[in-house]
DNA sequence: GGATCGTCTTGACATGGATCAAGGCAGCGC
DNA sequence: GCGCTGCCTTGATCCATGTCAAGACGATCC
């Protein structure tokens, strides 16, 4: 990821959507007008690569806006998407300079970055930026090992449900839980595929599947529409 | 886990086999002489549980001999093994009173325990522990990753060979590495095949496949010999 | 030694999901 | 409109791995 232009784009982090969740969401006033100091905007259009395994990364970053994949490939090109990330979520790692993964931008994106030494420098003396920084590493660490379980032990059409209920998790929630909801899914059929594992025709037959018998409509590929949330979820009784 | 009373068993730190990798391995001399006032040991039994899922945990502990597994089971009873732990490795989470695993000691185990809270406050003020826990979590999430790599797109052949390779990376390897080398497997089979997401059939099918194509020797079901390191890596080509 | 138990191996067969192949559908440029 | 392209769906078939079942092996106890 190129890092000698930032972007015009600079929202005062009072204002940012992400404010609550990232990186900065228990600083106090001080840390937090450090990072409103020292961060840096980043667009990513659609498709293009943000890092790339192997490749140095002087950044560590919060989606602002936008999806990301973390993905593994094989060298005969099995690809394995190991991670989702929304906004909120961070980007990179503190104390080591290349990256482990493939990092690809789904859709547009907005970071909003860090160079990475005066961040690790930071975190020295910020212990608020400290423990959230913890926490998240730990909270990744528990989703990984969830999602071990997925691949590891689920059929193909639980590892559907639980990515529709995970889809439905993350999104903006409805109050009213009860009615249809619908979701918008933030990945193609190919790369869900590869984050559950399975092949792009075998997600597209258990959706249609879950279509015809009532558990889901389809208005499009992509937006789906849940008319009983509950009995969707009743679907991994014995699974998770 | 009960930490009502502590073990007999107290060494000095100095002597400790994990004292170089565990939590405290980049700690200078004062906090490795608080953690060596505030740790105290526990013996757990093979084939004992050290935490369930759901249960609290009020301590965190680095494993100074044996070996554990993490592990999720589903409610209808599928396990998966979601990590191994051999010496060194740490145990439990700071900032967090409950387990999200089942933990059970495979071997007799020794733990190097602290008690959670006192470890909470400590890594406040002590930054090369802080540095090594966040650089451990790290570790493990990235560890985490490539094995979702490993669940989701690797043959059962392929997941074999590589927990071989991983067992032989984690023992006391002789200096002389062309020759023939003799590892001790810490996981049954039952285990293994939940570790690596096969059943235990499988899991023996390919073990006896390998031996028959030479590539290793089984003295007994869980001493296995490489006669030829670089062999059964050839064997990851395509994979990793 | 013989009985018993847990663990591992092997064989026969079943099947869930992969693979191969064809076609549908929506968006887009001309 | 028409053709092209990318993405998705569906069908037919295959195969790697799971399932079921039997027996081998080694440790332990008497």
């Amino acid at each position: 990821m190129k890092i000698s232009r930032t972007e015009d784009l600079r929202l005062d982090c009072q204002y940012c959507p992400v404010r609550h969740r990232a990186i900065c969401a228990a600083s106090d006033d001080s840390e937090f007008a450090t990072l409103n100091d020292i961060k840096f905007y980043k667009s990513i259009p659609a498709g293009q690569a943000v890092a790339r395994r192997g490749e140095r990364l002087n950044v560590v970053a919060s989606i602002v806006s936008g999806v990301a994949t973390l993905s593994k490939t094989t060298v005969d090109g099995r690809m394995q998407i190991t991670g989702m990330l929304l906004p909120s979520d961070f980007i990179g790692r503190p104390g080591r300079d290349t990256c482990e993964h493939d990092i690809s931008a789904v859709t547009d994106l907005t970071l909003c970055c860090f160079r990475r030494r005066p961040f690790e420098d930071l975190i020295e003396c910020a212990p608020a930026i400290r423990r959230r920084l913890l926490d998240i590493a730990f909270d990744e660490l528990d989703a990984a090992r969830h999602w071990m379980l997925l691949l590891g032990c689920l059929t193909a059409r639980e590892k559907i449900v639980s990515f529709l209920m995970l889809v439905l998790r993350r999104s903006t929630l409805p109050e009213d839980v009860d009615q249809p909801v619908q979701i918008d899914l933030p990945l193609s059929r190919e790369a869900t595929a590869s984050y559950l594992g399975l092949t792009i025709e075998t997600v597209s037959r258990q959706m249609s599947r879950l279509r015809k018998e009532g558990l889901i409509e389809l208005e499009t590929a992509r937006r789906v529409i849940i008319p009983d949330t509950s009995r969707l979820e009743a679907e991994l009784e014995n699974a998770d």
